[in-house]
DNA sequence: GTGGTCTAGACCACG
DNA sequence: GTGGTCTAGACCACG
């Protein structure tokens, strides 16, 4: 379970963290039933304080991502494949839409726009 | 010149306004020359506080759309057309770029990504 | 907008503030578009932490009552009367099936617990 | 003297296990005299630490329902029928006293409440 | 040892 | 002046 925090970022820290465990979720490289780490031993390892890394988890916790159990710790939820694709085609819906909008706001045609990806992605 | 707030969003308002004028000189809408209206105008219109205009203007500003003269007010930079799609391609470019690691983040594939610009674009 | 905190019981302050102001929207007392007061007046009014106060609001705002407007506070959305109702009555199912499930436990016929309603109630 | 734990609720294990023991006695399923097995087996079949069960245990205890003999384990008082029956009034009425004052809160009459009760009882 | 709640207090973005 | 983020640190419930 890796997390790397950037400083010069403009998101907040706990949102960084949120984004990437989520994403390790998403991506099956955290298997259900994993326990995360004690947000104590996060926070040191991290340099950071142990209410962000809390932050962090109450999010994952709130999009059904982990459970708390209290006196042992945060553990990933086992959730239907089905379940878990959902909330990922939700989370890449969600910012398409908005990053969609951007681009036709500056007049990006679409085929300019799959040109470019092609070329980057 | 339009613009149109949404208080619901979550992006700040002197963004949306620094947005919205930024698309708009990107896509010829607003000539070079032209003279934005008094920040003390766009606030009574807008019913926003003076404050928020100015930083909107002061973000067009560092992006070199506009340069203010003293007394007289704020206009659109004449640019070369090709400055002002060097402009365009960077802010294309530099979103892309965020864009597209949050979606390989999330295990997005090329192909994936290419189908659902095409169905929603 | 009355709040009131028992240091008695059993539940956490923010969520008695999050019961009893969701409670009131539910009942209509407090109108759409409503400006709760900020959160450091409700923490110096009732002797608590700015932050226990702002973990009811977030709760609110999870749950669609409110929406936080930087630099303005946060407001009662103006939600369609059948979104408020359908909020109510979840609230209502949610509770009564876990109170269900413990009369029930205990033995207490459908009859014995209506009458004792009927007494109490 | 069935027992089973749910690890998704969001009550205590230990008041899970006081609920379920305490709701059996007040039923009349585990008569009087009744030996309760010792601690560290429960805990053993349940998986969980011989500390919460000792909990429940006592929590029996201060309720009257079970009496410790040192080296000899915990009892099911024999209680007067009367006794028993009171002690289960007062369980239900104290849950009753706060669940009606949460609907009360929430604006739901007492019809409304009597009808849910009828179609979900 | 684990997370949950609460506090006092700081600095920042937005307006 | 408003909420948003972050910190250090305390005490508690549960196990």
């Amino acid at each position: 379970m890796d997390i790397a925090i950037s400083e010069t970022s403009d998101k907040p820290i706990y949102q960084q963290i949120y984004e990437q465990i989520c994403a390790q979720i998403v991506r099956g490289e955290i298997p259900a039933g994993f326990a995360l780490p004690p947000i104590r031993t996060v926070a040191k390892e991290l340099g950071i304080s142990v209410i962000t890394v809390k932050k962090a988890w109450e999010e994952l916790d709130r999009m059904g991502f982990i459970r708390s159990v209290t006196g042992k710790g945060c553990f990933v939820q086992s959730l239907p494949k089905k379940d878990v694709d959902r909330k990922r085609d939700k989370l890449i819906g969600e910012r398409l839409d908005k990053d969609l909008a951007y681009y036709r706001e500056l007049g990006v045609s679409r085929q300019e726009l799959l040109d470019l990806i092609e070329k980057k992605y």
